[in-house]
RNA sequence: GCGGGCGUGGCGGAAUGGUAGACGCAGCGGACUCAAAAUCCGCCGUCCUCACGGACAUGUCGGUUCGAGUCCGACCGCCCGCACCA
């Protein structure tokens, strides 16, 4: 697709830039073969674009590449500031989308920025390559998850290439490559050994169809995301990382990550969930099972004496144990075993109970006990998978009260009630209030007060004590997966679980595999699980279960550092390198990932692998892109290309004309295939519009709306920058003095400098967008000026500046701008430093200050930059506007506010 | 329920407590053109006024201040995250 009657072809010596000859003006015909040559989807504005993309983009890019302009080495020599900017990597889903297109550019303005400031900038790209969607592809069309893998690999490269982003691509790797998951099994050994890795039994969500564990968000009102079977809950063996040893740290250190959105660290700190109060043992009246007590959490010990009923999970030891002689109690626990855990099925499940007819001692009141209930509101995980119900004070204890018709004494009285008269309705009191009805408590504030005193005679009596108590629960790594990287270990009869010599890493995925069965075709695999133990030499069985994917991508951000090495990664350069200086991602990632990368990078850390505890010292969250959707009479969802829009704002159907009902924008997606494919955009606009478009509209951290109208408008607003270059005047010798023009024309230029850094600085491309607009817009007006040497030159550095401020951000079209303004010089742009303001040069010779008589305005004096007070109020005064507003009055009070504002404060 | 964020023209948005609406998109008018596109110039919050100018205006109500989109309080609306977490 080349532009062949135009563009010359490239330079023999890609190296000289000089020798592009980048565009012909002039003897070549102007419209003819670009006419024909153009898409056929161009739209009329491209007819005649002087700016050639088709050609300068894959040009500039060869030369890059040629130069090695973004290539870093492992451990530098060159004594350069480090900056390591990364973007969330990729999932090979096929083809890149606009989100990508976001991620990245967003990415690559820090990066060019970062490099233009000095910085040696680390900036890789890599694949995020091990997951689901290739086993349903192989499920689906019968490709081999591997093959549909590396082709879209492939693919997304070829588009992010297409880009122009400034990476590293050396340092490229995919996950699904043994040579990166065989050193993830090295670090999971690592890990068993320093105690940071377990197996045991917990309970799953199963899919019974298609026989595999399902994460809760896989279970879509109680049942399987794929089979649609019911989900049940299975207890299963999986293999553990203990994230939970970390849990105060990880909240703690949430305070020094100032670089991050306060948002993330909350949602962090809600997650890791932090709660102080007792765990304490109730003693049973008479044993079951060998069972003769149960031990409870609680937050509000302050309450024990507003128990009405002990309540144990489903799951609980106690109720295995009465199930085992209660028929009722087993058909109930079964019952509550079938039941999803989706959160739409836990808010529309009623509170039910089964009363064991077992009793419990209150640890205060001597004689008095109270039934213990199986309860399927309570959670095995959370606390010790029993509570001690508190009805006046916990509005679920009191739902389930009010069902079974159990006692509701209050215990706490709010300020102000008569305790006479107070009963609990139906709202329970969970506020402060003074302590009742409880002993040695009463008259105690609940629960400042009353809290830490009932913990001291807990422990006085040695039925409990004080404790934290953690919502995060340890990280499940297991999973019955084929496209994962397998886990490290040989399961033998009389050894146990064994790990893998490190001699014999990695394990590798077998590539003969089918998927017309259910379950995890390693499982199935007629030899690949049978090996001899690596300890007893007698059979034994590989663990067939895969690591989730979440594990692949805790530690890639380390693997960049050193990605060729034949250790997971070189100690040097990670110490260099780590922590990322900027990491750039969607808010979707806020807790899982975020969260398991903290801790894996603690752990790397912990084994020797690493030196740091933070990995990502500055995190950006991009908003989503969005569309608008579309849809057809019969409510059929059509894309936009099926689709035009009017000008009175309403939309018809391409083709047929039929009437389009336009739906709000909202998030790309394929089912409501209002989706916009970058690799078009490029091909019909060039990387630089869609890039300068993703940038131009609005907030990086705000949702975006993608509209044709906006990329159009940075297709033009290139074209325009273009003609400024090319319609430059000859540069000449630095004049001796400027004139006013001239002088004009260096402030807006050196007070563009000053505000885009600033701008870029603070992440607020969208203002630095405007603000480059602001400065084409006074080099147009400087071109209307009538032509003088001292304007010339003064027009050169601006047209100069220009190229170098829009780089980070349109790099082909900037290259392009620098290279017909300096025709004869070898150099890229890329390699250029970052403009530098001249604050005398950008200092304003007169300013307007606003005259407000009592706050209002009233009017405006244009002043010399150095006016004294009394010049700037005599001025203020002999406005006609303001004199009039004055006239009569009597002046109290003058505020001045130099360079800004002037006020009068009248009498009366 | 708990936690957080956000409300500014037709739209996206800008604004260290100091001339609200920068900049862009859309729209309107004009120039160029046989015509259209492209390009260039101008207008563009609402109301009153021929105009000069004035009044109103940053979700609502109140407060602090010479001065509030910005700070404080209450309320309304929208969005997001977490959630039988004891």
């Amino acid at each position: 697709m080349g532009v062949k009657g135009r563009a010359p072809a490239l330079c023999p010596n890609r190296l000289n830039p000089a020798g592009f000859c980048p565009i012909q003006i002039g003897p070549e015909p102007p419209i003819g073969p670009l006419a024909m040559n153009a898409p056929v989807t161009a739209p009329s504005v491209a007819e005649a674009p002087r700016y050639d993309f088709l050609s300068a983009e894959p040009r500039w890019q060869l030369a890059w590449e040629a130069r090695g302009c973004f290539h870093v080495e492992d451990q530098p020599t060159d004594g350069k500031p480090k900056y390591y900017v990364l973007e969330m990597f990729p999932y090979p889903s096929g083809r890149i989308h606009m989100g990508h297109v976001r991620n990245y550019t967003l990415g690559d303005v820090v990066a060019r920025y970062k490099r233009a400031r000095g910085y040696a900038v680390m900036h890789p790209m890599g694949w995020d390559a091990f997951g689901l969607p290739a086993e349903n592809a192989a499920r689906e069309r019968g490709v081999h998850p591997a093959r549909w893998t590396w082709d879209n690999i492939a693919t997304m490269r070829g588009e992010l290439k297409r880009m122009g982003l400034s990476l590293d691509w050396q340092r490229e790797f995919a996950t699904c490559d043994a040579a990166y998951y065989g050193h993830q099994q090295k670090l999971f050994l690592d890990l068993l050994r320093a105690g940071l890795a377990e197996r045991r039994e917990s309970w799953v969500n199963w899919d019974p169809v298609d026989g595999t564990v399902l994460a809760n968000e896989q279970v879509i009102d109680g049942r399987g995301w794929r089979s649609g079977a019911v989900v049940e809950k299975k207890l299963l063996s999986q293999w553990f990382l203990k994230i939970t040893d970390y849990a105060e740290e990880l909240l703690a250190a949430l305070d020094g990550l100032d670089r991050w959105p306060e948002r993330v660290r909350l949602m962090q700190a809600n997650w890791i969930g932090r709660s102080e109060g007792a765990r304490l043992r109730f003693a049973l009246d008479a044993p079951a099972g060998g069972i003769d007590g149960v031990e409870v959490y609680t937050t509000r010990p302050d309450t024990l004496f507003g128990m009405s009923f002990l309540a144990i999970a489903p799951e609980h030891p106690l109720a295995a144990a009465v199930a085992a002689n209660s028929a009722g109690a087993a058909a109930f626990v079964a019952e509550c075993r079938s039941m999803g855990t989706s959160e739409a099925a836990i808010e529309t499940t009623e509170k039910k109970g089964f009363d064991t007819g077992l009793r419990v001692r209150h640890p205060f009141i001597e004689g008095a006990t109270y039934p213990v209930w199986i309860a399927n509101f309570v959670l095995m995980e959370y606390g010790t998978g029993a509570i001690f119900g508190c009805p006046a004070h916990d509005q679920r204890d009191l739902d389930f009260a009010r069902k079974y018709a159990l006692p509701v004494p209050p215990v706490v009285l709010p300020a102000g009630q008569d305790s006479a008269g107070f009963a609990i309705a139906d709202k329970a009191f969970d506020g402060t209030g003074t302590m009742i009805n409880s002993g040695f408590l009463d008259g105690l504030t609940a629960p400042d007060a009353a809290k830490p005193a009932a913990i001291a005679a807990l422990e006085k009596l040695g039925v409990g004590q004080g404790v934290v108590n953690w919502r995060l629960r340890d990280w499940g790594v297991s999973r019955q997966r084929y496209w994962g990287c397998p886990i490290p270990v040989i399961h033998c009869d009389a050894c146990g679980a064994v790990p893998v010599p490190d001699a014999d890493l990695p394990v590798r995925l077998p590539d003969d595999v089918t998927f017309d069965a259910p379950g995890n075709p390693l499982d199935h695999h007629p030899t690949w699980k049978h090996v001899a133990c690596p300890r007893c030499g007698q059979p034994a069985r590989r663990e067939t279960d895969t690591f989730d994917t979440f594990v692949d991508s805790s530690w890639y951000f380390a693997r960049f550092c050193s990605p060729r090495s034949d250790a997971p990664m070189d100690r040097g350069a990670v110490d260099h390198w780590l922590p990322v200086d900027q990491y750039i991602g969607g808010i979707e990632h806020a807790i899982l990932h975020l969260l398991y990368a903290r801790f894996f990078t603690r752990a790397l850390t912990r084994t020797g692998h690493a030196g740091v505890d933070e990995p990502f010292a500055g995190l950006f969250t991009q908003g989503m892109v969005t569309h608008e959707s579309y849809r057809a009479a019969d409510g059929a969802w059509l894309s936009p290309d099926e689709v035009e829009k009017r000008p009175d704002g309403t939309a018809v159907q391409l083709g047929s004309g039929a009437a389009v009902t336009i739906g709000r924008s909202e998030k790309m997606s394929k089912s409501k295939r209002n989706t916009v494919d970058p690799g078009a955009i490029i091909a019909r606009f060039g990387a630089d519009t869609a890039r300068w478009f993703v940038l131009s509209d609005n907030p990086p951290d705000r949702d975006m709306e993608w509209t044709d109208a906006g990329a159009a408008g940075a297709f033009r607003f290139i074209q325009r920058l273009f003609r400024h270059v090319e319609s430059r005047p000859a540069g000449g010798a630095l004049p001796d003095s400027f004139g006013q023009p001239a002088r004009d024309l260096r402030r807006a230029t050196h007070r563009a400098i000053a505000a885009v850094t600033e701008a870029l600085e603070d992440f607020t491309f969208n203002v630095a967008v405007a603000r480059i607009h602001e400065f084409a817009n006074a080099i147009a007006e400087a071109e209307r000026a009538p032509p003088s040497a001292d304007l010339d030159w003064a027009r050169g550095e601006a047209l100069d500046t220009l190229a170098r401020l829009v780089s980070p951000m349109m790099p082909h079209l900037a290259e392009e701008m620098f290279a017909t303004l300096h025709p004869d010089a070898d150099r890229l742009l890329a390699e250029q430093p970052w403009p530098v303001a001249d604050p005398a040069l950008a200092a304003a010779e007169r300013v307007t200050i606003a005259v407000q008589v009592m706050g209002k305005l009233r009017g405006a004096v244009d002043v010399a930059v150095g006016a004294d007070e009394a010049t700037v109020l005599a001025a203020a005064i002999a406005e006609p506007n303001v004199a009039r507003a004055l006239e009569g009055k009597r002046v109290v009070k003058r505020i001045y506010v130099p360079g800004r504002i002037v006020n009068f404060v009248i009498a009366g």
